[in-house]
DNA sequence: TATGAATGAGTATTCATTCAT
DNA sequence: GATGAATGAATACTCATTCAT
C-alpha cells in the first residue's frame, strides 16, 4: 500500500501498472490481487483512511472553543501535516478532479466549527466566511504539497494578519 | 482535438484510449497518429494554446491602469471564461499535478500587474499580496469549473468586499 | 525504383515500409501505388530486369568459344559487375532464400556453356564440374557484395590456378 | 522458440507476426513478451545457441590431427548436421545478409585448424586454401539446406577428389 | 500466505492501400 | 501524373487478472 500510494500520488493511478507496484514493493504481482481483489480496490484501501486522517488532523481544532483560537488553528492546520503523509494528501488532491473520489462532505465538521467561530467573532456571513477560509486552506495546502512547507510561510503570516491574528 | 480535450479533461489522459478518441471524434484511429505522431503529442497540441488563451484572458487586466480597477478585474476574471473553454481549463487544473505540464511562469504577467496595483494602493508587501490573490483566483476558478458560475458568486462578492471594492 | 532497390537490398523487403521508400525517394506515398499497384509489384518491377541483366553479364562468355577462355571468363565474371548494380545483386542473393523468387533456371545458359567447355577440356564429368564452378562463382559474388571487390582477389587467383589458368 | 525458429527460417523474421508465432506454438501472445521481452530478443534467444552448435559441429574436426583427415572431415561436415537442425541453419544463412547477425569470427577455429592441416599438406598458401574450402562448405551447406542431402552428394565426391581424398 | 507462469482483452502505433482532388 | 489526407486491418507490446502450485 505504501508503494502504491507513492506511485498513485506521484505518477498517477491510470499511469502506473500493477506490475510496477509489485516490483517496487518487492512482492509478486499475484499477491496484490490475492490481497486486494483488483487494482481499484487497492486504491480504495488506500483512500479508506481518509476520514480517519482528517479527523485526526481536525482534532486539535474541534476541541478548541475560543473563536479566535479556532481560526488561528485552522490557518496553521496545513503546516501540521506529517511529511510522511504528503503522498497521501497529494493523491487526495489529484483525485479531487475525479468525481468518483471527491467527497466534499468530509470537510463539513471543520466548516461548522469555523462557522460557529466566525459567528462568535461577529462576521456578517459566518458560513460563507468559513467556506472561504476552507478554500484558502486548500490553496495553502496545495502550495505546501507542491513546493514544501517553507514556501508557504509568507502566506500563512499574511492570512493570520488578514484575520487580525498574531 | 476537441474530442480529445473533452475526454482528457473529463476522463483523464491515461484513462482514455486513442481508440475512444477516434470513435467519438468520428475519425479513424490511424488519423490521430498520422496527424499528431503519438498520443502525447496530441495532448501537447492541445496544451500549446495555453499561453495564447491566458494572454487573451489577461488582456483586459493588462491594459487597465487604475490600481483598484486592476484588482477588481482580476477578481472577476474567472467569471469571464467562455463556457466553451471550461474543458480546456479543467484539463489545465488536472495537469497541474503533473510537474511536466505545470508552468508557473505563465502567471507572471498577471502577478506583476497586480504587484504594481497593490503598490499603488499602499499595501505593505505588494508582491506577496499579488501572489495571494492569484491563489484565491485559483480557488474561485476551481469552484466555477466544478460547480458552475452561480456557485461561485458569493465568493466573488466576499472577495470584492475584502479588497474594499464594490 | 532505385530507392526501393536500395532499401529492399540493404534493409529488407518486409522490414521497409512504403512510407519510407516514398520519403527517401522524394515522392508521395500515393504515387507508388498509382504506379506499381502494390508493394509486391514494386518488388517484381525491380526483379523484372534480372533476366536481362544476367544475359548482359553472360554475353561475353556466351560468345567465347575457346574452352579455357570460357572457364577463365566465367571465373572473372563476378568482378565485371558494375558497382552501381551491387544493390541489385544483393537483393537477388537475399531473395534466394524465398522460394518464390528463386529461379535456378536463369543460370542454365551459363551452365551449358561451361559444360561444353569442360567437355572440351576432357573433364570426367563436365556438367558436374560446371555446376560446381557456378557454386564457386556464387560464393565469390557473395564475398564481393559483402566485403568489396578487393577482398575477393586472392580467391580469384586461387581459382584460376586451380583450373590451370593464368 | 521452436515455432519461432521454424517461422523465422522459412517465412522470415520481419514477415512473421508474433501473433502467428503464438498461435502456431499454442500459447498466448502475451507469453512471448513476458518471456522474451520483445520480438527481437526472441530472435536473439534463438541465435544465442549458434556458438554452441558450431562448436559441437566442429568438435570432431578439432580433435583430429592427421592433416588429410582434417580436410576430409571438414568436407563431410555439412552432411553430419542433424535434420532437426536444418531450420536453425537456414535461419543462419538468411541472416547472413543482416550485418547485425553476421559474425565471421565464429568460423575462425575451423579456419585455423584447416590452415594448419593445409600447411602440413604443403599447400602454397595454407590460410587462403582454408578460407576457400570454408566457402565451398558454405556452398554445399546451402545446397543441402535447400535441396536436401542427396542432391549434394555429387559435389561432396567431386570436392573430395579435388583434394585427393577417397 | 505467496509465487510466478499464463492469459486474453486491450493499447498505442504502423502500414499498405484508397481516394478525392 | 501527382499529391496528401484518410482508412482499417494488422502489429508489437502492455496490462489487469487468473490459477495451479
Amino acid at each position: 500500500m505504501d508503494t502504491a500510494l507513492d506511485l498513485f500520488a506521484n505518477v498517477g493511478y491510470d499511469a502506473v501498472p500493477t506490475s510496477r507496484i509489485a516490483r517496487e514493493a518487492g512482492v509478486s504481482e499475484g499477491l496484490i490481487f490475492r490481497h486486494f481483489g483488483n487494482k481499484k480496490k487497492l486504491l480504495e484501501a488506500i483512500m479508506a483512511s481518509t476520514e480517519r486522517r482528517l479527523q485526526e488532523a481536525f482534532a486539535g481544532v474541534i476541541e478548541e472553543d475560543e473563536p479566535a483560537e479556532v481560526v488561528r488553528k485552522v490557518i496553521l492546520l496545513p503546516f501540521t501535516i506529517d511529511e510522511n503523509e504528503y503522498d497521501f494528501w497529494r493523491l487526495q488532491f489529484k483525485l479531487k478532479w475525479d468525481k468518483e473520489y471527491y467527497n466534499p462532505r468530509l470537510m463539513e465538521p471543520l466548516i461548522q466549527k469555523l462557522t460557529v467561530a466566525f459567528g462568535g467573532l461577529q462576521y456578517r456571513d459566518p458560513e460563507l466566511e468559513a467556506r472561504f477560509l476552507e478554500q484558502i486552506l486548500d490553496t495553502i495546502s496545495t502550495q505546501i504539497l507542491r513546493e514544501g512547507r517553507e514556501a508557504a510561510l509568507p502566506f500563512r503570516d499574511l492570512v493570520l494578519a488578514k484575520y487580525g491574528l498574531q
